[in-house]
RNA sequence: GGGGUCGUAGUUCAGCUGGUUAGAACGCCGGCCUGUCACGCCGGAGGUCGCGAGUUCGAAUCUCGUCGACCCCGCCA
């Protein structure tokens, strides 16, 4: 059986194909067997063909052996089907090939769940036997999805002048930013490499060493608890430009991410807008706002500031705001559904939630009616555009806070009334990100994006003033409320990276001794240069319209960040662990 | 670290306020069938109800613990 060569895939044959002789190799995805007919559907990464045993009593006894998800190998004539029997779901469905021969080159045990049908099978599962798992119709289809966006993305990066090198994945720790993976050294006993959460600084000496652009498809490394949208190593498309802008930044991306919709047959539009982060938040209580949905945030503290609500008026006049959005056609809900909205709100940490609507009659109702008067209860209503069918939401607090809140409640009422068009592509970028953000855990300023990225031009001034105000040549990408890519433009002297490492309380001790090689490079003639990381598997899992990265990578983790198939991470021996000088308490 | 959902046949699920023999569909096994393509028809096998305690005359069902999967908050420069 091994002369047996494959002359088709199951994907390949059609009706000008008829007369000739085929043989095809692959799995056997289903049988149908009609006594002295039998039909068996073969199926390989390509496609499925059906084969067809009659006539010859041996070859329908071997077809009778057949059982899903052997392996097999099939010689016949390709026989065009009548009009009665084609099947027009299959690509490969004008023909058939009537079977000369059928050899089996590999029996199989009965998979744990069927390969040849979609019904879902619990996580846990799939990921134990991720072989069968990727052997099924929508893990091909994601994995060839994804072979072709990062195919695509490459050529984009190729035609655009970069070049793509590779970067250590035994990398050193540095502080700040996520928990590192690390790995012992065993000639250095004691120390550590740490796995890279992103190669930022390699990059960025990359510009220095003259390389122009550099660009990588990267894994990245981050020790951090898991989502459907992270996984404890995941795939960027990283790229560093020197001499760049923004602007020139913001081409190169538009063009690549042209090149990646295209190799999921979708075009999309180029420039795409710039959101600068202050109004996202603003409008949208994000700054990933998902733009398929209007129901944006109005401020409306103007109504309160002399309000007999006392509440709200006190918020004003303590600098807080009074914020707004109206919920389309929600008038409609019910007194339950409108309290369960205000716990709901409660749950997400808000302080309360004022609602607002007209019944039926025209009269004003709300929750804050007595308190308030219907007088500017009306008024808040025509404020945010509210019409009669309408529901509006109100909520009280500091700035951001009450905008957040009211961003969250946008997007769950959004998913939940169906106002989500899911085939409509909305992206965005979001720029003019703050520098620093005040951690009250750590009792310091801390770098938003990372401690490399240089503030606006307009704001260097400020650094010595008000670190809260700078705001940075930072950007990310957003599609449809999801964050796939960040970058900025860095900073490229020396005494100005010092400064923000002394801003962001790094003392010269460990900016020396963690980015002391990093510093003396930038003494050597740096170039302006900025760039950009894009999330790979959180591109893909949006063109191919799943929920989790997990089901567009093949060997994903678990929640807990294990490996249920190989059993990683595992113990190892005493062994392994005295060469590595290391002591475990379990 | 915190909150939530789930765990019953190979798979997906049902199983009420605790009650005698735990069901269905698909799959699997056997039989019949020459135009099926989710083939059809007939018959059959298949269960530590995740695991461990507890409450009770009696637990798949109630309680606690534990393990696992998933979702969310924190975290993720």
């Amino acid at each position: 059986m091994s002369e047996l060569a494959r002359t088709h895939t199951c994907g390949a044959l059609r009706a000008a194909d008829r007369g000739g002789e085929a043989t095809l190799l692959g799995w056997v995805h289903r049988v149908r067997d009609l006594g002295s007919l039998i039909f068996v559907d073969v199926r390989d990464r390509f496609g499925v063909t059906q084969v067809v045993a009659r006539d010859d009593e041996a070859l329908l006894a071997q077809a009778k052996r057949l059982r899903p998800e052997f392996v097999v190998g099939v010689s016949g004539t390709v026989e065009l089907r009548s009009d009665e029997t084609l099947n027009r779901k299959l690509a490969t469905g004008e023909i058939e090939i009537a079977a000369r021969e059928i050899t089996v080159l590999s029996e199989a045990k009965r998979p744990p769940f069927q390969i040849a049908d979609e019904t879902p099978v619990s996580e846990d599962i799939r990921l134990k036997y991720r072989y069968l798992d990727l052997r099924r119709e929508r893990m091909q289809r994601n994995l060839q999805l994804r072979h072709r966006v990062v195919m695509a993305a490459r050529r984009s990066l190729d035609e655009q002048g970069f070049l793509d090198i590779e970067t250590p994945i035994l990398a050193k720790s540095t502080p700040e930013g996520a928990r590192d993976y690390l790995v012992p050294s065993r000639v250095h006993p004691g120390e550590f490499f740490a796995l890279p959460q992103s190669p930022q600084i390699f990059k960025q000496i990359l510009m220095i060493a003259g390389m122009d652009r550099y660009s990588q498809i990267a894994r990245c490394f981050r020790d951090e608890d898991l989502r459907a949208d992270r996984q404890a190593e995941f795939t960027q498309i990283d790229l560093e430009v020197s001499f760049a802008t923004p602007d020139l930044i913001f081409g190169i991306v538009e063009r690549l991410m042209q090149a990646i919709f295209a190799a999921n047959d979708e075009s999309i539009e180029i420039p795409f807008p710039r959101l600068p982060y202050a109004e996202a938040i603003a409008k949208y209580g994000s700054d990933k706002p998902d733009l398929r949905v209007e129901m944006a945030i109005s401020d409306v503290s103007g109504v309160f500031a002399d309000s007999r609500f006392r509440v709200f008026g006190d918020t004003v006049a303590g600098g807080g705001v009074v914020r707004a959005f109206v919920v389309p056609g929600a008038a409609r809900f019910s007194r339950r559904q409108v309290d369960d909205l205000v716990a709901e709100a409660v749950e997400l940490g808000g302080s309360g939630l004022v609602w607002v609507r007209r019944a039926p009659d025209g009269k004003v109702q709300s929750s804050i009616l007595k308190a308030a008067g219907p007088e500017p209860l009306g008024r808040v209503l025509a404020a945010v555009g509210a019409g009669a069918d309408d529901l509006a939401l109100i909520a009280a607090g500091a700035p951001d806070d009450a905008s957040r809140l009211l961003g969250q409640l946008r997007l769950r009422l959004a998913r939940r009334q169906g106002l989500i068009d899911e085939r409509r592509r909305v992206l965005t970028w979001v720029v003019d990100f703050p520098m620093f953000d005040w951690s009250e855990t750590e009792g310091r300023y801390m770098a938003m994006h990372h401690p490399f990225t240089a503030p606006r031009d307009e704001d260097r001034d400020r650094l010595d003033t008000d670190l809260g105000a700078v705001l940075a040549k930072a950007y990310d990408l957003v599609l449809n409320g999801n964050e796939i890519g960040g970058g900025s433009i860095r900073i490229h002297d020396q005494p100005l990276q010092r400064r923000i490492f002394e801003l962001l309380k790094i003392s010269d001790e460990d900016a020396r001794s963690q980015f002391g090689f990093f510093l003396e490079a930038l003494e050597y003639g740096t170039p302006p240069h900025g760039g950009i990381a894009l999330g790979v598997d959180r591109i893909v899992a949006l063109l191919a319209g799943e929920a989790s990265i997990r089901d567009v990578i093949a060997f994903p983790k678990t929640a807990a960040a294990a490996d249920l198939m190989t059993g990683a991470p595992s113990s190892v021996s005493p062994r392994q662990l005295r060469e590595l000088h290391l002591h475990t308490n379990s």
